[in-house]
DNA sequence: TGGGAAAGTTGACCAACGTCATTTTTTAAG
DNA sequence: CTTAAAAAATGACGTTGGTCAACTTTCCCA
């Protein structure tokens, strides 16, 4: 799983460390991390770790997408979160003392560092700055998927979509949404046809533009409007 | 909202402390919060903090349930959560410093202790036993809640409604499930007159015994089966 | 560069579930 | 105990969105 270790990323260099947890750490912390960590190339749909299997680590995303879903009882993903370049993976399940609850695949062609559970988890306990952009980070996200339960709960497939493409326009920033249709339908939590069908409704009127799989926000007010009127 | 202070209940002496984040404590400690805290006594459905506002502090629920909802567009609530005696509500706003996206209130007549922002935060910081309870719980919440999602967007109502009994019997333990039906649709995110049907459903299936408002589970081992076969 | 597989698209159908309206039961207050 | 209001229950009905099947386009690799 583990391939063919990777050229070394420099953890003082990376740019992009800044949008994740590993944002704090003062300069010899980088160092020490940067010494025990390993860099890895993966492939396009390639697994970081599954469900019911036990975590070592943690995954820290340089290059690449990766998506963080659950496996429902027929198969069917269910994706809980996309991480973006700088955002570190896998330490929930970690700190929680279970197996992983959730799966991890590469959305992309991707380059991601992998720091040793025993590493991590000193850095936590040496390190105040790093422990609370955890605890702030849990808090954040505990907050956000309330509001995505909520919105499942409530709204209809149509709000859904508008919704997802707002948060999925933050995470892909300036390049367009690059997502299979099933995956996007997973996000939504819909059906792959419902998705397509509404994909088609939204270009239509005006506030995407598709190519091929690419989709690009087109009018963002008319989509944070559908989906509920605020960001 | 903090109405008249109630007779004060001793940590100390708290049977119901184990089952939160306030079980790692060592004995100065709880003296120390013990002295510091105020102790509630709240009447069913009263409010403990709404959506939007900033936290102060902590509450410790003494006795009685305290739902934890998010308000839909439409106001229908989504119940996200229901605490049980011991555990500590409001905590993770605080953490991640934005104001409250959750709004709690009692489903019954409680006690419940409050612990001012600053101590509690003071605890956290030289408390490396209840940091850690605070990490696992939080990341622990955090993977219930991606199974939730999950059910959500790939169970039927029925199905659904199943998951959530199973839930509901942890967190009542002994004592019958006792919510009104909408507050059961609102956590099991479906309209009341359909919770109301499939409760009939349910209680025809030998499933569930059913008193004016109280659930009984009849057979625990259907229910998990409807469930999804496993806790 | 071609061919096979994967991804995307479309149409037809219908069941699950939400909504609205009305009635019955339960609760709580005087 | 009485009574009004809240909660629960039931029925009728319509729509959203899921499923299945067939077809087309795109992707990728040999």
């Amino acid at each position: 799983m583990l391939d063919k270790s990777h050229k070394h990323v420099s953890c003082e260099k990376c740019a992009v460390r800044e949008n994740g947890i590993f944002s704090n750490l003062v300069n010899g912390e980088v160092c020490e991390m940067d010494n025990h960590k390993s860099c890895h190339y993966y492939k396009k749909n390639q697994s970081l770790f599954v469900e019911g299997s036990y975590p070592r680590g943690v995954f820290c995303v340089n290059h690449g997408k990766v998506k963080i879903y659950a496996l429902g009882d027929e198969g069917k993903e269910q994706i809980v979160h996309i991480a973006k370049e700088g955002e570190v993976v896998g330490f929930r399940s970690m700190l929680s003392g279970e197996p992983y609850k959730l799966s991890a695949s590469t959305l992309e062609d991707a380059n991601i560092c992998f720091v040793a559970k025993d590493d991590f988890l000193n850095m936590l306990d040496t390190n105040t700055g790093m422990r609370n952009a955890v605890l702030k980070e849990l808090s954040k996200e505990l907050g956000e998927r309330a509001i995505f339960i909520t919105n499942l709960a409530q709204k209809s497939v149509r709000e859904r979509l508008a919704y997802s493409l707002m948060l999925l326009s933050d995470i892909y920033g300036e390049d367009p949404i690059n997502l299979t249709r099933e995956d996007l339908a997973n996000f939504v939590g819909t059906a792959t046809e419902t998705l397509i069908r509404l994909l088609k409704d939204f270009k239509e009127e005006g506030l995407i533009d598709v190519q091929t799989r690419k989709v690009f926000i087109a009018n963002m007010d008319g989509i944070i409007n559908l989906a509920g009127g605020h960001r």
